[in-house]
DNA sequence: GGGCCCGCAGGG
DNA sequence: CCCTGCGGGCCC
């Protein structure tokens, strides 16, 4: 890699990541989500390791408010700079070109890339830099001007409107890239690079170029930004969540597949409608903004934007639909960014315990989710709208993630026959949000529009279109969209969300851990170590005693001994001392032959087994109490013993004592050996699952823990 | 990339 | 308590 000394100065300080993510300081990708810090400003990925300690935000906490060292105050930029150069913000632009200009690792494309990129962050800075507190800042030439042509669109030569940007590095308004390409032309407008077929079918927006024009569209027309700080287009990575999404010892499977959510950090009510807002975000105090993208649903699900971590629509039948997912579920989904077209729930076959199918086999009906949406739809209710990168078909699907596009209003329902042949519901949604979209480089919200015109409602059945005002609606004298009626009252708990079933079965399955552990030992203590048996033996007079404790009991005169020696004088000799150690019952006869307690044993496994693995999970989620866990787990841990049971007989006839039964009946009757149960799904298939055990106990400990 | 699997969350 | 579901991990 040949690179000037100059250059790699610069280089080698303070580099965020490129547009794949890969660091430009160390050239790897951040591994781990705490390895990359974005830039609340820029919106850059930069390589956490690779940042000097004084850039870092003090706390984690601090990460989401951060700014990368390009952004935070001059002095700070330019203290790394050439001294000479160090007022100038292109010298700097153009050191990192000509870095990248030098590196042979690149390839043409890959230089393209990086260039835009470095020239998108850098208008960015300049154009944040235009903040209401410097008063001369229109005067303040950018360091890349934007309006100079070099992003303008391939074709029409203008700024591009939704812009899509091709590897080659050239920009399309999405209209003038559709057309161009729509009839088997594959090389750019601009440089006949070729385009790949995924792209020209599947055009995606470039929304970072998308805000970047906005940006400098509104420090142009000198309006400020609000707080200086675009609030657009968030990456959160939910690094600094005091809860993450869990596995639980139910789990055969690691990772999120089957995973508890975590923590809900916003403070609204599960059945909120609309924006959420700064006061219900304590730990941001700055609420749910549009363009803010999680890594997967369950993290969308913790920012509240939409509950389900499944199911596309969030709601119930008789109150309404609070928001939907667009995630490409539906083949019969049409999304035109500021409307779509959405498809209902259902119809289809779930059997074989699938949670999806890609194959419609019934008819949708207006009831549960479709319902819900068709009251959000009468009410005029304000739909959140989520799309996830899943969704392929649409130009403006997230590139990765899921993220929030705001509220949509359902205009009018119905239902028609989808491509697959069965009836699906259908909803006609348009966007009504106060921010811009995040594929718009507009700097206003949504202004109420015509609704489009949708060919499919000639062939449609059961249509509702909503007669009374909507209670989210445009004020012309406020210029905003807000509730024209008060929203409906919400049905569950005001204030916070309500505790999920899944942490109160967290809570549950915590109880539950001390509550085996204590049955453990409560009912099979070894009665001369205390601790679990080992090898237990039953003695007639029905104590219980580790193999070996009780043959060191009566060490020097092993029963081993004892039981070769057939004797009856030294039998006699014996009884004297071979004296249960609880109750002094003899019990000499028992140790000519004990037999160890095999049903017992078999039960003591099985509950160390579940205990360990309650353990290990509650652990995990909750990585306190380790002091705890570790006295309770020496307790529990059988003590030592080598395992020559092999002495004794198998032929175990019923021949043990009673008391072992009565434990076993006991130990069945509280369901602690975990029954299977069957558990029925859709037409008839079944599959096994382990019946979860709560006794009263530890219900009421629960309801303590609210 | 498609198919299979399955814990979870929430509605009814 | 049963049913549903526009996920996500893994295997092939």
């Amino acid at each position: 890699m040949a690179q000037s000394t100059d250059s790699n100065s610069v280089m080698s300080r303070r580099l965020p990541c490129d547009s794949d993510g890969v660091c430009m300081v160390c050239k790897t990708k951040p591994t781990t989500v705490t390895d990359s810090l974005t830039c609340n400003t820029c919106i850059t990925p930069w390589h956490l390791p690779c940042l000097p300690e004084s850039d870092r935000p003090p706390t984690l906490s601090d990460a989401h408010n951060w700014c990368c060292p390009d952004c935070a105050a001059p002095t700070t930029v330019t203290q790394p700079l050439p001294p000479p150069s160090s007022d100038d913000p292109s010298s700097h632009l153009m050191a990192s070109i000509r870095a990248i200009q030098d590196d042979d690792s690149l390839t043409d494309q890959q230089k393209a890339k990086k260039r835009m990129d470095i020239m998108l962050a850098s208008s960015n800075i300049s154009h944040n830099s235009n903040n209401p507190s410097s008063s001369s800042s229109s005067s303040v030439p950018p360091a890349f001007d934007i309006f100079d042509g070099t992003l303008n669109c391939s074709i029409c030569m203008q700024l591009p409107e939704r812009p899509v940007t091709t590897p080659c590095g050239h920009n399309f308004c999405l209209k003038c890239f559709q057309k161009c390409f729509s009839q088997g032309n594959r090389k750019c407008a601009n440089c006949r690079g070729a385009i790949p077929p995924k792209m020209v079918s599947n055009p995606r927006i470039n929304s970072q170029l998308a805000i970047a024009i906005r940006l400098a569209k509104m420090a142009r027309s000198g309006c400020a930004v609000p707080g200086g700080v675009p609030k657009v287009y968030h990456f959160i990575h939910n690094q600094d969540r005091p809860d993450t999404a869990f596995t639980t010892e139910r789990a055969k499977k690691t990772g999120l597949a089957n995973a508890c959510s975590g923590k809900i950090f916003v403070t609204v009510p599960p059945d909120h409608f609309g924006p959420i807002p700064a006061e219900n975000d304590p730990t941001r105090n700055r609420g749910v903004l549009v363009g803010e993208t999680w890594m997967n649903r369950m993290d969308c699900r913790q920012w509240g934007a939409h509950l389900p971590h499944v199911a596309g629509i969030a709601g119930q039948s008789a109150y309404g639909a609070q928001s939907v997912a667009l995630s490409g579920g539906y083949v019969d989904d049409e999304d035109h960014g500021e409307w779509f077209l959405y498809t209902g729930s259902g119809g289809r076959d779930l059997s074989g315990n699938k949670r999806t199918n890609k194959n419609q086999s019934f008819d949708q009906k207006f009831e549960n989710m479709n319902e819900a949406l068709r009251v959000s739809c009468l009410k005029g209710y304000p739909v959140r709208v989520v799309r996830s990168s899943k969704e392929k078909r649409s130009a403006y699907a997230p590139d990765e993630g899921v993220r929030y596009d705001g509220v949509y209003r359902i205009e009018k329902c119905w239902r028609k026959v989808g491509q697959q042949g069965c009836k699906v519901c259908r909803y006609l949604f348009v966007r009504c949000d106060n921010e811009p979209a995040p594929w718009t480089s507009d700097d206003h919200g949504d202004k109420p529009r015509a609704l489009p015109k949708i060919k499919e409602l000639k062939g449609a059945v059961d249509l509702t279109e909503r007669k009374a005002a909507p209670s989210w609606d445009y004020d012309e004298e406020k210029g905003c969209w807000l509730w024209k009626r008060p929203p409906p009252e919400s049905r569950k708990s005001a204030g916070t969300v309500s505790p999920v079933k899944g942490q109160i079965r967290a809570v549950k399955r915590k109880v539950k851990v001390a509550s085996v552990k204590e049955k453990l030992l409560k009912e099979f203590a070894c009665q001369i170590c205390r601790k679990v048996m080992c090898n237990p033996l039953t003695t007639p007079c029905a104590h219980n005693f580790c193999k070996a404790c009780l043959e060191g009991a009566f060490s020097g005169q092993s029963f081993i001994r004892e039981r070769a020696s057939q004797s009856g004088r030294s039998l006699r000799a014996q009884k004297n001392i071979m004296r249960c150690p609880s109750c002094q019952n003899d019990i000499a006869e028992y140790l000519q032959n004990p037999q160890v307690n095999r049903q017992m044993m078999g039960i003591i496994e099985s509950l160390q087994c579940e205990a360990e693995q309650l353990s290990e999970n509650s652990s995990e989620s909750s990585d306190k109490n380790d002091e705890n866990q570790k006295n309770e787990s020496e307790v529990l841990k059988p003590c030592e013993e080598d395992d020559d049971d092999d002495n004794y007989d198998d032929n175990d006839d019923g021949n043990d004592d009673d008391s072992s039964e009565k434990v076993l009946e006991e130990i069945k009757d509280n369901d602690l050996n975990l029954p299977q149960k069957r558990r029925k799904v859709a037409k008839g298939a079944v599959v096994t699952m382990e019946e979860e055990h709560i006794d009263e106990v530890e219900q009421d400990s629960v309801k303590a823990c609210n």
